[in-house]
DNA sequence: TTGTATGCGTTATCAA
DNA sequence: TTGATAACGCATACAA
């Protein structure tokens, strides 16, 4: 390849038709329909291409096209690693369908989030995945009106407006707490919050149905609300846990995700507690650095390549098929035990 | 907005024009030059985009624009935390100069990284940011021959041949073990690999330049090599850490990343070891999940959103100042001390 | 098998 | 202040 700028413009299938002495529609057949041109013409025009450095220009095609080759991913929390992984799902899926994959981040943010769809309209990507700050968020219906085909991520679809992939949060919170009594635990902490969040609550749900079911005391299981699901979070239930009184305080703790596990541990570990022997930690999602802590935590695993896998086949479908109706995908999620919950009790 | 899907498509300037009784350039100017419009036009224009629910397409004016409004940054490891605070530091000038980011995960496979790269330069994107498998790899030079304007993040560039940004590895190399011989230690393990890696190479060398500075024996500072970056990497060369014969057995190790601090601390705990008492560790990068662990890791700090928002300011640079000159921005590595090297021994 | 002509949606130039 | 027109690069329908 030899660098022509011709203009500081990069060459186009003109000037590739030019330089191979062909015209611009043989050029373009050579790209599409390589099999109708003669071996030796199309020869000449690879030849050109190579020479000139030729690139396709996507915006291009795209315009000519009526819509881009990308889908989008717009996810809730950079800095927590479930969404990377789910991210890969999509991008596996989206390859296989040689499509690009945009992706952002709200960071938590509405405005934040609202500039990246705004964004993505305008690129017209074919299909938006996101797990929003708000699913009742007023852009979110924008997009379908728009009639971009959109899949919740992580969150279910109350309304059946649209596709949405997750697990059954409620079940998580039940494996977790069921799998606590199991091991010999009678006082438990549940740790998460904001309730404005679905998973938060239904998790709690669960948690709280599982401990009804075994006929443990309603005041046995101690809801420690966090203002997010961070580890610093996690960290400061920590200390509300330890200055609870003694007969009050819990033996183990259900954290409604492991980023605040991973901070319950530390503050635990620094505190001077052993786990699991004075307070068993369980976490949700199971992220890689659930399993690479200092005391491996006990986790849900959520099966997070597989909600990306489905969720951009849910919006793929969408986008191409006419007779696509919305669906509700919900995984079950299976509990992970490690050592952070490794022992019975008594 | 009322959805006027006018046969699927969306609608266009056109559209608009026709709706608000005025003409295509009319409509242009109101998005472009709204002060050459009069107040009344303008809003009947304006009333009739909402109408429409109008959005440019950015394919089309980036066409029209010969270039995209986007930079790329192409990551080396997406598990890797430390490369999503690199990215948030490019968005944050990105945002600035308004401009999207497409982020892009190459997981350390060069066939992916080019695959990224071509998709990009297809995109014709501003400019590309990118930790590379291979500093040398050909389709590097490449996006320069395009004339692409592109930057070597977390990286040097040897030959100058285009800007980089990075921090002084031998320097953050020193410092960790410097603070190791503070802390008293006279046997210390060096954890990473492969060699392949500048970074690696360079934090061995400033730490052993720093031991026999204090004269403390070559054989004592001991090369334990690790086949990737990852926690199961810190994990496997804990295990052979702890076979080693007594005499020889190092009371500190400096893992050439926090990935691996965070393997070998796990298995130190798991082993019954106790940090720092028995085993001081001391990462690098200073990731979030560093002060996140049972025993908070010290860690060589790397300005990590720094890092990128230079890198964005470099190949913006370059992008649109015709007098640019290639630069190599190094940065200075600082130590963040925690519990993991907490006491000074004897 | 190859060439010619047209339009995608936007912006900018020029004329009215 | 507004309108008509051309051009960006590509893909396709159709003509040769």
């Amino acid at each position: 390849m030899t660098p022509h700028p011709r203009n500081g413009r990069a060459p186009s299938v003109k000037d590739v038709a030019a330089a191979a002495g062909v015209s611009l529609g043989t050029v373009s057949n050579v790209l599409n329909r390589p099999s109708v041109v003669s071996a030796a013409t199309r020869e000449r025009v690879e030849r050109a291409m190579a020479e000139l450095g030729f690139v396709r220009n996507e915006s291009a095609r795209q315009l000519r096209a009526g819509t881009s080759r990308a889908l989008a991913y717009v996810m809730l929390d950079g800095g927590n690693p479930f969404f990377h992984d789910v991210a890969e799902g999509i991008e596996t899926a989206a390859e296989a369908a040689d499509l690009s994959l945009f992706v952002c981040n709200s960071n938590g943010r509405s405005d934040r989030e609202a500039k990246h769809i705004d964004r993505l309209v305008q690129q017209r990507v074919q299909g938006i995945l996101i797990t929003p700050v708000d699913p009742d968020a007023g852009h979110l219906t924008e997009i379908a009106q728009r009639g971009i085909p959109f899949v919740l991520v992580d969150r279910f679809s109350r309304s059946g407006g649209h596709c949405s992939v997750a697990v059954d949060d409620v079940l998580g919170g039940r494996i977790a707490v069921e799998h606590l009594i199991d091991r010999g635990h009678r006082r438990v902490a549940f740790v998460g919050g904001p309730s404005s969040i679905g998973q938060v609550r239904e998790r709690l749900q669960g948690a709280r149905a599982v401990w009804a079911e075994f006929g443990m005391p309603e005041e046995d299981l101690i809801h420690l609300p966090t203002e997010a699901m961070t580890v610093n979070e996690g960290r400061s239930a920590g200390e509300r846990l330890a200055g609870l009184p003694s007969r009050r305080r819990p033996t183990a703790a259900f954290c409604a995700n492991d980023l605040l596990a991973l901070g319950l541990l530390q503050h635990a570990v620094t505190a001077g507690l052993r786990v699991p022997d004075d307070l068993a930690i369980v976490g949700f999602d199971d992220i890689d650095f659930a399993a690479a802590a200092a005391v491996p935590l006990t986790s849900v695993r959520q099966p997070r390549q597989e909600l990306g896998r489905t969720a951009a086949r849910l919006v793929l479908d969408e986008a191409t098929n006419p007779d696509h109706v919305h669906e509700q995908a919900t995984f079950v999620p299976a509990l992970v035990a490690r050592a952070s919950t490794g022992t019975v009790r008594r």
